[in-house]
DNA sequence: ACCTGAACACCGTTCAAGT
DNA sequence: ACCTGAACACCGTTCAAGT
């Protein structure tokens, strides 16, 4: 008969995200979520049908995590706030946020990210028929760059040069978007 | 004493690879490998001194794949010889190739290649002092747009879409390029 | 020097059983 | 309905032993 339930699927991906940012992805065990939930590996079964469905409920919930910017910043600003709050995400969750690239983003949330993007480049004046692929090409940029940086590409380098390297990749994009602009541009 | 070896790294690392190939990161075990070289798992760790030995020879590998484009062609040329290159070793190898990601590429190889990007940079005009950032940022982004093709990231998107996306995010990197040379540009 | 056989700790996952 | 105990196939890795 009914029973209460003592954890649900939300906790386990709690748990789960909590131990990988803590120990990494090979530190990620079905064993090892249940011993922080105090609970035997079995009764995770009933939450998430298997690892390959707790993993993508992980990267489902990094894309949570970048909402759609304040709609009274400017265009440029949005995107930079956008930007920030992606690479901020991957320095909280580095072993999970490499997963990104392994999926196409197509919650709620990330439509809704999406969508934030499109309107900031209609608004800089790209070309309708060209937004989708411009924004296309400005995430995997960014995304590049940060799952570069947390997940060992850069550990040459200082996190001086790092901050400055992004800096000048925005500029990159930023001039990018600008010359997307059909009306030409002026200043 | 001393007995002819049956097998040596270079084999191992070529069964690996052609595992990985066929049957994915996952179908890339010891056992499998030592299988394929008809032999028992325990005879390779002769030759690598465990599995994260293994993933770093791999990746060693790949680096091995984009040799130098020819000197005779001109810089956009060259770069974009070199960005095809990456991308064709991505889709040869579509497993190991975001492991890229992982590791600063530190190899001769690697070096040479990095060092004809520089090139490159320097006859498109780029100040001397940029061209290690510009470098950084072109290759993330060419990788960053790899990755996510064989990685999944794109999977809802035709061929014929990303190939029209690769040609724009060579557009778009060969712009800032020439936005780069400090003496300006005019055509 | 190179490979093997036996063994170990660990992993994801199943199934029937308990409450 | 939810959790457990026992069990299975598989995994990376070790060690002592064979040639």
């Amino acid at each position: 008969m009914g029973r209460p339930p003592r954890i649900g699927r939300d906790q386990v991906l709690t748990a789960a995200l909590a131990l990988a940012d803590d120990h990494g992805l090979e530190g990620l065990t079905m064993a090892a979520v249940a011993e922080r939930l105090g609970v035997t590996p079995m009764a995770l079964y009933r939450h998430v049908s298997n690892k390959a469905d707790l993993l993508d409920g992980l990267v489902e919930r990094l894309l949570t995590e970048f909402p759609p910017p304040p709609a009274e910043l400017s265009w440029p600003e949005r995107l930079s706030v956008l930007a920030s709050n992606v690479r901020a995400s991957a320095r909280r969750h580095p072993s999970v946020f490499s997963l990104l690239l392994q999926r196409p983003a197509t919650t709620k949330e990330a439509r809704a990210t999406r969508q934030a993007v499109y309107a900031a480049l209609a608004e800089a004046g790209v070309a309708e028929e060209r937004v989708a692929q411009v924004e296309r090409l400005v995430s995997t940029a960014v995304l590049g760059f940060a799952v570069s940086e947390v997940a060992g590409r850069f550990s040459r380098h200082s996190r001086r040069q790092l901050d400055a390297d992004f800096d000048a990749l925005q500029g990159l994009l930023a001039g990018f978007i600008q010359a997307a602009d059909p009306a030409g541009r002026e200043d």
